[in-house]
RNA sequence: GCUCGAGUGGUGGAAUUGGUAGACACGCAAGACUUAAAAUCUUGUGUCCAUUAGGACGUGCGGGUUCAAGUCCCGCCUCGAGUACCA
């Protein structure tokens, strides 16, 4: 009987469905383990080869699993919420979910013919609502949580409540983009929206204006991918940054945590490292500086503004006290403090009473001090003010009669006109700073000018009146390019000056204001110190500005470029001269933490994530909204499912398409309109490796049992595309539902291997321009001609199928050719992406129905290892289907009757079985699937030429190879006897080493490290003797010419080196 | 730009810890069988020199460490992936 694939494979197919071969049990005696495959989105075009790649791995090594006695879980389900199936929607009319649907059933029938061991009573799809009613509740436990940094995880937000109600926010520790404090007075006092305000700022979900790449004529927020030049991919339509309101996922919270986990996960270091930058984990300083008003010069003292700016930062005890009682209109009437008029700095003045408040200074009898005094009352006195003085004490220890005081006084004067001209509140406005992040303190005497983000808030307040201009053409160019754009873009220096000015924080220089779209508003704090000595970016755009560049390093060159070494001594640098750079960032952090103008901070690259989408296929909330507050929905109401609505498409306002849905097409309704978002693609993604320990279950999420048992995955396998999306999302939320007490381990994937993409290998012909004629390969060069795509399929090694490239497309029919001179027409190669447009897609099935299931999984792991991207190319799959007809022919004779000797086996084939058993166990254990292939290959042509049908031998071969070829194995496993269906939880074999113990080797004799001759030597022969027998050798004295060995090295059992 | 990865025959790749470079397979060539072709089997196949024997060169490029480098170190080049709303 000839090796039929066909019937053997359709066969165990139906044998395992019907025998559920591969139902794990979710309690077992034995070990447990996890394999999973990366959750596929099912898109329209279907699997090409490339997908099954990490499943057939995956599952070889779930086969190996069973065979070691372990309890495997293998299951498979679809990601199937996502933007294709909409596009598809909005171009079509028809429902996301209905096309959903058929890509979901083709790619089950697909996957099905590969013989994949997955318990499919496991599948779970993220679009069905038994599932994302669980999503829905995860998104509820974060929003009802908060971070604690005093215990270092998630905590309930009602806990959080009962401090703010005793203690205020004062003592609460906690990751929050709250910056006011209040007491719990006032927390008590606020209103419900006032609170529920604060409370987002704490939620580890929230409500949040993000930046988003809004495109106005579609009305939708574009993927950096959907956009090209500044205009969308799809239409070419103007894109413009935009805030939006959105949910963001408070991920930061759990930064340190993401970066030290990876210490305890079995990853590739690429991935792990990519993680940890995209954490992007700096050390360095926040550090303020003050912003000059630009209109400062118009005042003639700059001294005495300094000093009243100096004055309002460190007030005394009484002027602080006395403040807090008189600003925002306490008294009904506005107080402006250390305000100018004339020459003179008063404490406070009330600019509409022309009343002044003077905090007595402790003269000690300074006659100068009084003199001035008196000459200062005088003159404010003529200007028709009226003064009140007060003492230190009096304001302190009396502040209620001081306050009644000044009613009074307030009361008994008339209104006056404000005069604007000595407004110093005006010329010096609020006090402004613009805060950096620096991984570089020690640099901060080299800061020569700031640059900050076009969209930062100050931007507006701080340029001048004739850079308005130039500034706002500049915001404007910046906002149309996509923030990939702006990072990537390192040749072109752009910038603006804004006009205005700040002042070092040491040396009170006056330092310029730039606006650069390479600092990105949301990255730390949208601005960045500038040192063009120590940094090149910096440097680049102080020479393309001529702006000064002070070098701050001793005997440095930086004329040619700058210094951004961490090595040599400061200079320059006032305090911190002659030091180090590390001693001159402790040194500066902590100066400028004395004089309160930075921090030593620790900051990290990652961004919240934006939880919201503004498409129609994905989760719904759980969330209504009342008074335009967000409310949760109960979690008895769960889920909120997705409403019908008229079409896929933004409305006309641009709110998203789940705003057209009537209220009756909500199964879920509540407030004054449920949450038109929709969740974004990780979302379900990033738990649903959970969901497979309990699909069933409907009162938990998974429970709690179960999870302990099943644990994390224990291997993980999928693309490298994933390795800052998902696999950081999923690491968040594992870790949040540890903090909660839902799981028990907080790395959900305990090893990682990322697959490398399989590209296609496009074919092409060449019409030549002038007659439209196709020319071979070999000539195209004698004409001039454009080369376009051929579909594969019509390619067998190069040779094109004329008459069937004539019926491909309707154009070609009347194709006409100029062929080799052997009369073929060659086609020419590349090695491309896969995809559809370039008629190189190469789907899994056609290849089963040539050559077997069997062939395919054997080859695809045959093309290289697993990590690798490599190129598709069916040339080889003749020799991995050979080998599998040899295989069968060892069980028969030259008629195709079952033919096996039982008996004992001879030597040889003992030898072969086990250096293949031990090959094979230790490339699994090392997820080397390729040279396994090639490992079956060399057995079975061994043992071929041995004519080697024995009984036991070929039982273990069977076994050793059924993870890779699992049909034919379970074929040949009941021919041997065994009943079917046993071999998936058979033993594997196990490796003998007495078998492979060999009397001589044939060491490899090299002279200066190159192999000139080998020389069979005893395989125990000691050092001294193999180099004894080497120079006695008559080889030997060819290459030694007559000279004496300088040395020797003998490796025992692997090489001898004579240098001469 | 930044981050990560990869470059070995005509092709996919092997070489696991620094120890025989090119296993295994494809392709190609020659031969056997055949009227012929296909299929199958046998042999050969890194490049160059040489009739042979044999020799020189050889793992993207340039240096280095070592008795010994595809493997380690330094500096480049090329290609691929990710870069936060594709999943």
């Amino acid at each position: 009987m000839e090796y039929n694939f066909q019937d053997i494979e359709s066969k165990w197919r139906q044998h395992w469905a019907e025998n559920k071969t591969f139902r794990a049990a979710d309690s077992s005696d034995k070990p447990k383990y996890y394999g999973l495959d990366m959750f596929p989105y099912p898109s329209g075009a279907g699997l090409h080869v490339g997908h099954p790649l990490g499943y057939i791995a995956s599952d070889i090594y779930a086969r190996f699993k069973r065979l070691k006695g372990f309890n495997v879980l293998h299951p498979m389900g679809y990601d199937s919420f996502g933007l294709p199936a909409e596009q598809y929607a909005i171009q079509t009319g028809q429902h996301p979910a209905i096309t959903t649907e058929k890509n979901l059933a083709r790619y089950r029938e697909q996957l099905d013919k590969i013989g994949f061991s997955f318990d499919w009573d496991r599948e779970v799809q993220t679009s069905s609502p038994d599932y994302y009613k669980w999503t829905q509740w995860i998104f509820k436990q974060l929003y009802n949580s908060w971070y604690n940094v005093d215990a270092d995880k998630a905590d309930d937000i009602s806990n959080l409540e009962v401090v703010f109600e005793n203690e205020g926010n004062a003592t609460v520790k906690a990751e929050t983009s709250q910056i006011d404090i209040f007491t719990a007075a006032e927390w008590n006092a606020f209103d419900e929206a006032t609170q529920q305000k604060i409370l987002m700022n704490y939620r580890l979900t929230y409500l949040a204006d993000s930046m988003v790449n809004w495109c106005p004529a579609l009305g939708t927020v574009l993927a950096n991918d959907e956009i090209k030049d500044g205009v969308s991919e799809r239409g070419g339509h103007p894109v413009v940054q935009k805030l939006m309101r959105q949910w963001s996922m408070r991920i930061t919270a759990y930064s340190e945590r993401l970066l030290n986990g990876l210490e305890t996960i079995d990853w590739s270091d690429s991935i792990k490292e990519q993680q940890r930058n995209w954490i992007g984990k700096s050390v360095g300083a926040a550090v303020k500086f003050k912003v000059q008003s630009p209109r400062i010069g118009t005042v003639q003292d700059e001294k005495l503004v300094e000093q009243a700016k100096e004055m309002r930062a460190n007030p005394t005890d009484a002027e602080a006290a006395l403040w807090t009682e008189l600003k925002g209109k306490k008294l009904g009437i506005k107080f402006r403090k250390q305000h100018l008029i004339t020459d003179f700095i008063v404490d406070f003045v009330c600019l509409s009473k022309k009343l002044i408040v003077e905090i007595e200074k402790d003269h000690h009898g300074n006659e100068e001090s009084i003199a001035k005094e008196k000459i200062q009352t005088k003159t404010l006195e003529d200007l028709g003010y009226k003064i009140i003085r007060l003492s230190d004490e009096e304001v302190v220890a009396h502040t209620e009669q001081v306050l009644k005081s000044i009613s009074d006084a307030l009361k008994s004067l008339p209104n006056q006109e404000e005069e604007s001209n000595t407004n110093l509140e005006e010329i010096i406005g609020e006090e402004q700073f613009i805060e950096v992040f620096t991984t570089r303190p020690d640099t901060i005497f080299g800061v020569n000018f700031l640059v900050l983000a076009p969209e930062h808030a100050l931007v507006a307040e701080i340029t001048t009146d004739d850079q308005k201009e130039a500034v706002a053409a500049y915001q404007k160019q910046a906002s149309l390019k996509t923030e990939r754009d702006r990072q990537a873009d390192v040749k072109n220096i752009t910038g603006q000056f804004t006009g205005a000015y700040a002042l070092h924080p040491f040396t009170g220089e006056k330092v310029q204001i730039w606006i650069g779209d390479y600092v990105l508003a949301g990255y730390g704090t949208g601005a960045v110190m500038a040192v063009p000595a120590g940094d090149q970016r910096d440097w680049d755009f102080a020479k393309h500005f001529d702006i000064e560049i002070l070098n701050i390093f001793e005997g440095v060159d930086i004329s040619e470029a700058a210094y951004a070494e961490k090595e040599g001594k400061m200079n320059n640098s006032g305090f911190l001269d002659g030091l180090s750079v590390r001693k001159a960032m402790k040194l500066a952090i902590y100066e400028m933490e004395k004089k309160g103008i930075g921090t030593g901070k620790t900051t990290y690259r990652l961004r919240d994530a934006v939880f919201s989408r503004q498409r129609y296929w994905g989760e719904p909330f759980p969330v209504y909204y009342k008074n335009d507050l967000p409310y949760l929905i109960e979690d008895d109401q769960l889920p909120v499912t997705l409403p019908e609505v008229d079409a896929y498409l933004p409305t006309e306002d641009g709110e998203p398409p789940l705003a057209r849905a009537e209220k009756d097409a909500w199964n879920v309704f509540e407030g004054d309109r449920m949450e038109y978002n929709t969740m974004p693609g990780w979302a379900g993604s990033s738990w649903y490796f959970l969901r497979y320990m309990d699909p069933h279950n409907e009162t938990e999420f998974v429970s709690k049992e179960k999870a302990d048992y099943w644990n994390q995955v224990d291997l993980y396998i999928g693309g490298s595309e994933h390795a800052t999306g998902h696999l950081l999302y999923s690491r968040f939320w594992t870790k949040f539902l540890k903090d909660k007490g839902f799981i028990s381990f907080d790395e959900p994937f305990k090893k990682l291997i990322n697959q490398g993409m399989i590209l296609g290998r496009s074919s092409f012909v060449y019409r030549d321009k002038d007659s439209g004629k196709f020319v071979s390969f070999g000539k195209r060069k004698e004409y001039k001609t454009a080369r376009l795509h051929a579909d594969i399929s019509l390619v067998d090694n190069d040779k094109l199928d004329l008459e069937g490239f004539k019926n491909w497309l309707p154009e070609y029919a009347n194709a006409e050719f100029i062929l080799e001179d052997d009369g073929t027409y060659i086609c020419g190669s590349e090695v491309e992406k896969m995809s559809k447009s370039k008629y190189n897609v190469q789907t899994p099935d056609e290849l089963v129905e040539k050559f077997g299931a069997d062939t395919l999984r054997c080859y695809e792991m045959f093309l290289g290892p697993l990590e690798q991207a490599k190129p598709w190319d069916t040339k080889g799959i003749n020799g991995v289907h050979n080998f599998l007809r040899k295989f069968w022919r060892l069980f028969h004779d030259a008629e195709g009757n079952f033919a096996i000797e039982a008996g004992e086996a001879d030597k040889k084939a003992l030898k072969t079985l086990h250096k293949t058993i031990k090959k094979i166990e230790d490339d699994l254990n090392r997820f080397s699937f390729n040279t396994g292939v090639s490992n079956f290959m060399i057995a079975v042509n061994e043992l071929g030429e041995q004519n080697c049908n024995n009984k036991a031998i070929l039982s273990d071969l069977v076994v050793l190879i059924s993870p890779y070829a699992p049909h034919i194995c379970e074929e040949l496993w009941t021919k041997l006897g065994n009943e079917a269906g046993t071999l998936s939880y058979a033993e594997f074999p196990v490796f003998n080493p007495d078998f492979l113990v060999e009397a001589n080797y044939a060491y490899p004799v090299s002279f200066n490290g190159k192999m000139r001759f080998k020389l069979e030597l005893p395989t125990n022969m000691p050092k001294d003797e193999v180099e004894k027998a080497v120079l006695a050798d008559e080889q030997s004295q060819k290459w030694l010419e007559g000279k004496a060995p300088k040395k020797m090295i003998v490796v025992p059992g692997k090489i001898v080196n004579v240098v001469v």
